[in-house]
DNA sequence: TGTACATCAGTGAACGCGCGTTCACTGATGTAC
DNA sequence: TGTACATCAGTGAACGCGCGTTCACTGATGTAC
């Protein structure tokens, strides 16, 4: 095996990506990480400082990931309803990633790549309100907080198993079925 | 001080709530608790058996508490959409409790007594449906996973400080608001 | 009312473990000349 | 083409720490008689 590895830092945030599916991001260490890159326990501070550093990668990571899958849903699709399906289906794709994101007493939250790749996804997301077609009544910032709480709240509810009654259910199905009830 | 403490156990629960809500489930220490409560390193064991005991018995509280306000809620108001304000309410005012009910990953969720508590406060959302006045098209499960997803979604967003630009609002009055949109 | 005894809540010392962090180091790579 | 040197990725030994768990124990409480 070569000293220099050559990809280390990619090699590790995939070795933490799988950790976090398995253990929950609280329950990272550095030292399993290593175990799994299968390099001295020592490398990964060196690549990312601390835990935190780390958690912050796989943050921006993931909100890239998403504002992109939002982005080009939206535009595939022209549907904002579809963009709603397909941040459920990001979730339930990436769960450690959204793990992640959406704890940011976990990672460095004020680091400027995490803070540019959330305002990415963000814009992603209320940009595709437009798509919304026919005028609507009421605040457009209520109606996509609604969206938003809607997609978010079933998304975490699935990851954490408490959805009854569906084994064999798929998650975009049922975003689907609901965001059907918000924006009928 | 006397040796026997007389109620070890409550207190040993609301240390746990309070180290809960300062760092997060995960990051609960038996010893930490025993701190708190001034009392041996090996107690808190006595009482809990484990970490995941202790947790277990936070998830059964909440589940009890969060049961107790829906159905007040449902009965004193007669409206399906307070029920969900009161969702999120519950949320907000017992952090530690929303935080670790909805990660069974972390207790012994085949426990009986969580397992009951949990029934009973699906029991009080689904039974409060039928709150909601005027015939309805579509199927009313659907239409009960769509208000669970939004509260739900609003509540785990407004916990993690996701929520931009509303530092002063109340997460209530936004609950309200959205679920306008959902049951107009 | 007093005494003996069983029960059980809580103690404190001891153990081994995995962790993050530090630091002097070594091996590979790239660049200047 | 060859050599010298700077750079930096990764090593491995060492440290101190907080943790969960175990276990023989002790002090308080309640009950039987």
């Amino acid at each position: 095996m070569a000293y220099h590895h050559g990809d280390l830092r990619r090699t590790l945030l995939a070795a933490a990506v799988e950790a976090i599916a398995e253990h929950g991001p609280a329950a990272v260490s550095l030292r399993d990480l290593a175990r799994r890159a299968e390099v001295s326990h020592a490398a990964p501070a060196h690549h990312f400082g601390d835990k935190a550093g780390l958690l912050t990668a796989v943050a921006v990571e993931g909100f890239t990931l998403l504002a992109g899958a939002l982005r080009e849903t939206g535009e595939r699709s022209g549907s904002y309803l579809e963009m709603g399906v397909a941040y459920v289906a990001f979730a339930v794709e990436h769960p450690a990633h959204f793990a992640v994101m959406f704890r940011p007493d976990l990672y460095h939250a004020d680091d400027p790549a995490v803070r540019d790749a959330k305002a990415a996804a963000r814009a992603s997301l209320t940009g595709g309100l437009a798509l919304l077609s026919g005028p609507r009544d009421g605040d457009p910032a209520v109606a996509a907080l609604a969206a938003w709480s809607m997609m978010h709240g079933l998304a975490t509810l699935w990851l954490s198993g408490s959805i009854p009654n569906a084994p064999g259910d798929d998650p975009r199905e049922l975003a689907r079925a609901i965001a059907v009830v918000l924006f009928p």
